[in-house]
RNA sequence: GGUGCUAUCGUCUAGCGGUUAGGACAAAAGAUUCUCAAUCUUUAAACCGGGGUUCGAUUCCCCGUAGCACUACCA
């Protein structure tokens, strides 16, 4: 019987979603889509030392925010469906919980049958202990070769390992992996990968101390409960894959087991090693989906949402990192993605992030944004710099969004590029005058002043036959006049057409700057 | 050190035995314009090395090299 596709992204919650976790959550996710199946949310939080307060709450925004959505298990939301969880961090679905830290009696009766069937053995060797052999033997490994000089289940009776049990001592759960067998690895995306289990330390299932499996178990054990079908997560675990190929054997769970994609890493830009969490701030741009606070630290991490991304972008920017499509389309939407995503066109190699990419994506989508959306977008930042919005006409700001975004990759740049049309200039671009402002400027801004006073009609056309005119008449540089002429409106040699700025001052305002420039520059 | 994965312009990639090795980002030049952008056009830019297999290898195989990952009572 074909099964359902059933899909899990499973971030453990021990800081901010990383970009590379986006990723895989959204390969995942495309995945799930395109066939009909099932997206689960599980969160992986077995180790307790490492939690993270907000981290679960930061994940599901996160994903809320860039579109992909749940439809199983911890935050589970589906616009589609129109279903949502009660909370931000409830549960939805029949498989739950869907919380590691919540499944502990699920796993002890693994851990159980493990140990009965003789496939895992119970090992008292604290973490000292096990450092001090580490240093004794130089490449020392807990398996089939060193575990009868260990203090395990193997080397003493069962009456001492259960006193030794209840006197309270600590203690683990190992996998007991018989060696030399080569272990098969089918991954849809790099073929057969064959690894010797010799190479495979004798792994540790579940610690007494905190009384959790460690990841190994609880994701095996989870993802047959679940009935995931594909297991897509980053190539950091393909050494271990082997490792739960045994464990699914073990269980008995060898016909079910899932299927298996290891995703190609996104590396830092520069060159060596695999993208981290400390890369962003270090090199000036978000590794984050959204800005990030670190309540135990105090730190602040930037996020691309916070940065102006619009999520479409990161999206596409993202999908394109390790997949690619034969041709030369690149943008693509999120429903096209779902259409035409496969997980054998998936890149093997790594890919260096290339954030400068990432800006011209978003331009892209700002460009395609409709532009009373994009005013809407904008009118915040207006704010933020202390202009009162409302005294404009909301089609003026419109007008100048549309006359100005084709120039920026982010909203924010729209005020540093369009802020002369709020704010008339108090001082000038030097290198502007240097070059543009002359001897003969103020005489000829001011006869223009005296041309213009006069006029009426204030329409484009109108002022330019009017002004192209009078400098033809008087033989005077067009150049030279229209740029003193700009620099008095704008305070530099920048902006859009002269007749598109005079046309949004209006003729009192435009009068008004050409006379102060006049005076501060004569 | 061991094991595994990977290898096309600076970057993301197309190519799946025969191509002038294509596209995009970034870069450079030109056109346009009153300026700055944008835009358009153009340019420069790559098959890691060595062996095979084959009439023919960027493509298939092997070796080397390099990069990356893993090698925890972390995921």
């Amino acid at each position: 019987m074909e099964r359902k596709v059933r899909v899990r992204f499973a971030p453990s919650p021990t800081g901010a979603l990383h970009i590379g976790g986006v990723r895989t959550a959204l390969y995942n996710y495309l995945f799930a889509r395109q066939h009909g199946g099932d997206m689960i949310l599980r969160i992986e939080d077995t180790d307790s030392t490492r939690f993270v307060e907000g981290a679960e709450e930061y994940i599901i925004e996160a994903l809320q925010w860039l579109g992909i959505e749940i439809d199983e298990g911890i935050g589970a939301w589906n616009k589609k469906q129109g279903q949502l969880t009660d909370s931000l961090c409830g549960q939805l679905g029949d498989k739950g919980p869907y919380r590691q830290s919540e499944r502990r009696a699920i796993y002890h009766q693994y851990v159980k049958q493990l140990l009965d069937s003789g496939n895992a053995y119970i090992a008292f060797d604290t973490p000292a202990e096990l450092e001090q052999k580490r240093e004794q033997i130089k490449n020392f490994q807990y398996d089939a070769t060193t575990r009868l000089q260990m203090r395990n289940s193997l080397t003493m009776t069962k009456e001492e390992v259960d006193a030794l049990i209840n006197a309270g001592t600590q203690y683990v759960v190992r996998f007991k992996i018989e060696p030399n067998e080569d272990v098969h690895v089918n991954d849809l995306i790099r073929g057969e990968v064959v690894i010797n289990s010799s190479i495979l330390d004798d792994k540790v299932l579940y610690k007494s101390a905190d009384d959790l499996p460690t990841y190994h178990l609880a994701n095996i054990v989870d993802d047959h409960l679940m009935e995931v079908t594909h297991v897509i997560r980053g190539e950091e675990w393909l050494p271990s894959a082997p490792l739960h190929v045994l464990l699914y054997r073990a269980f008995g769970w060898a016909d079910t087991m899932p299927q298996f994609a290891h995703l190609p890493l996104l590396l830092k830009p520069e060159g060596n090693g695999k993208l981290s969490k400390r890369d962003g701030d270090r090199l000036g741009f978000p590794v984050f989906p959204l800005e990030f606070h670190d309540k135990k630290t105090g730190t602040v991490s930037s996020g691309y949402r916070e940065s102006g991304y619009y999520p479409e972008a990161v999206i596409n920017f993202l999908a394109l990192l390790g997949w690619h499509q034969t041709g030369d389309k690149e943008l693509y939407s999120m429903d096209e993605l779902i259409a035409d995503f496969s997980l054998d066109r998936v890149s093997k190699a790594g890919a260096k992030f290339d954030y400068e990419k990432g800006k011209w994506f978003n331009h892209q989508y700002l460009m395609l944004r409709d532009n009373k959306l994009l005013t809407q977008d904008f009118l915040p930042v207006l704010s933020a710099h202390g202009i009162a919005t409302d005294i404009y006409p909301l089609a003026t700001i419109e007008h100048i969004v549309e006359l100005m975004k084709e120039r920026v990759n982010f909203v924010s740049e729209l005020w540093e590029q369009c802020n002369f049309f709020f704010v008339a200039p108090t001082e000038y671009d030097e290198k502007s005058l240097r070059k543009r402002w002359k001897e003969e400027s103020p005489r000829q801004m001011q006869e223009l002043l005296e041309l213009l006073e006069p006029q009426d009609d204030w329409s484009a056309e109108a002022l330019d036959e009017l002004v192209m005119g009078w400098i033809a008449k008087k033989e005077y540089g067009v150049g030279l006049v229209m740029n003193a002429f700009r620099i008095c409106l704008v305070g530099a040699a920048r902006g859009p057409h002269i007749w598109e700025i005079t046309n949004v001052l209006g003729k009192q305002e435009t009068l008004r700057r050409v006379r102060d420039a006049i005076s501060r520059l004569a």
